[in-house]
DNA sequence: CGATTTTGACCAGCGC
DNA sequence: GCGCTGGTCAAAATCG
C-alpha cells in the first residue's frame, strides 16, 4: 500500500556496467560491418560516441525515475485522501448495505497495491469452505469502454467461459460470471459488470491466479497476475472495447477495519479516474513485462541509432 | 459436433 | 423461519 512498495527505479538495462557488454559486442559487430564496407573508422571515435549516447540515456533514465517518484508521491497523498473519504462514507453504507460478510471481507481488501489475499483464510471462498484455506488472489480491473458497447468482454489474453449472469441490487447493469476455460485445472474466476456510476467503465473482478499461460498471446495482456503471463506484451491493435485499463490488486486487511467496506461503490467517477491515473505508474513499474518491453524498445532505438551513425561513417 | 452462451432454477449466507 | 441477495448449476440454444 505504501509507496515504498513501489520500486521507482526503472531498470531499463542501460546502466553502464550492464551496457558495457552490449557496447563491446556492438564494437565487434561494427568492426565487422566496417570491414565489409571497406571503410576504416577509428574505434576510439566510435567508443566516444557510444559513451556519449550512454550518458545521455543514463540522464534520461534519471529524469524518468525522478518523474516516477513524484508521481508516486502524488499517488500516495491521493490515496490517503481516498482512504479518509472511504472511512467517512463507510458509516452510512454499513447501515444500508446488506452485503454478505464474506463479500465485505473481500472488498475490504480493495485499493490495496501489493499484497496477496492468499496468505490468510479471509479470502473469497473461505466462507464456503471454512476448513480450507484457498489461495485466492483478488484484483479489480477497470476497463474504459464505449458506453454504447453493451458487451461485457474484457480482453485479458485468457479464454473465459461464461457460466452465469445476474442483475445485482446495487447496479442496474447485469453482472457476468466467468470461469477460465482451463477450469477445473485453473481455478480463476472473474466477474464483469459495468460501473453503475460510469457506464463507460467495465469493472472486472478476478479471483485466483492462472496456473497456465495465455490462451491467445496475440491479445493484450491485462492479467492481474503478470507473473503467470508469457513474455512481452503483444503489440496488436487495441480492441474496440479496451481503450484504457488499470488493475488494482487487493491486499491484506491488516490495518483496515470494516470501515473500508466496498469503497469502489462509494467513490464517484472522477475520483475513480483520479485513482486510476495515480495507479498507473505503480502498476507499470511492478510489471516486469512492461519494464522489459520498455527496455527492449529503448535499447532497440539505441541500436538503430548507432547503426545509422555507423552507416553514415 | 464440440464449445460456448443463455437463462431459469437452485443453493447458501445474512439480517430481521 | 422467512425473505432477500449473490453465486452457481445445468439444460437448452446458439455458434463456428
Amino acid at each position: 500500500m505504501e509507496s515504498s512498495c513501489v520500486d521507482t527505479n526503472l531498470d531499463l538495462n542501460i546502466n553502464p556496467f550492464h551496457h558495457r557488454n552490449k557496447v563491446l559486442k556492438r564494437e565487434s559487430e561494427s568492426q565487422r560491418e566496417v570491414a565489409d564496407c571497406d571503410v576504416k573508422v577509428p574505434v576510439k571515435q566510435e567508443n566516444g560516441v557510444l559513451v556519449e549516447e550512454l550518458n545521455r540515456i543514463s540522464s534520461e533514465n534519471k529524469k524518468l525515475t525522478e518523474m516516477l517518484t513524484v508521481l508516486c508521491e502524488q499517488y500516495n497523498s491521493l490515496q490517503n485522501q481516498f482512504m479518509e473519504l472511504v472511512s467517512k462514507n463507510s458509516g452510512n453504507e454499513a447501515a444500508t448495505s446488506r452485503k454478505r460478510k464474506a463479500e465485505c471481507e473481500d472488498y475490504t481488501n480493495m485499493i490495496g497495491f501489493s499484497g496477496n489475499v492468499g496468505s490468510t483464510c479471509s479470502d473469497a471462498e473461505s466462507y464456503k469452505k471454512p476448513k480450507e484455506c484457498i489461495k485466492a488472489k483478488i484484483s479489480i480491473v477497470y476497463v474504459h469502454i464505449n458506453p454504447s458497447d453493451n458487451s461485457l468482454i474484457v480482453r485479458d489474453g485468457y479464454q473465459w467461459r461464461k457460466y452465469g449472469q445476474k442483475v445485482t441490487r446495487d447496479n442496474p447493469f447485469p453482472r457476468a460470471y466467468l470461469k477460465c476455460s482451463f477450469a477445473p485445472s485453473c481455478p480463476v474466476k472473474k466477474k464483469v459488470q459495468r460501473s453503475a456510476e460510469d457506464p463507460s467503465i467495465l469493472v472486472a473482478t478476478y479471483e485466483g491466479e492462472h496456473n497456465h499461460a495465455h490462451h491467445s498471446p496475440a491479445e493484450l495482456s491485462l492479467s492481474p497476475n503478470s507473473s503467470a503471463n508469457p513474455r512481452s506484451a503483444p503489440v496488436s491493435a487495441p480492441t474496440k472495447s479496451s481503450a484504457a485499463t488499470v488493475t488494482l490488486e487487493l491486499m491484506q486487511p491488516s490495518g483496515l477495519g470494516d470501515d473500508t467496506k466496498k469503497p469502489s461503490q462509494q467513490i464517484d467517477a472522477p475520483a475513480i479516474q483520479q485513482i486510476l491515473v495515480q495507479q498507473m505508474p505503480a502498476s507499470l513499474t511492478r510489471d516486469l513485462n512492461f519494464t522489459a518491453a520498455l527496455a527492449a524498445a529503448i535499447s532497440g532505438r539505441v541500436v538503430d541509432h548507432n547503426e545509422r551513425e555507423c552507416q553514415v561513417m
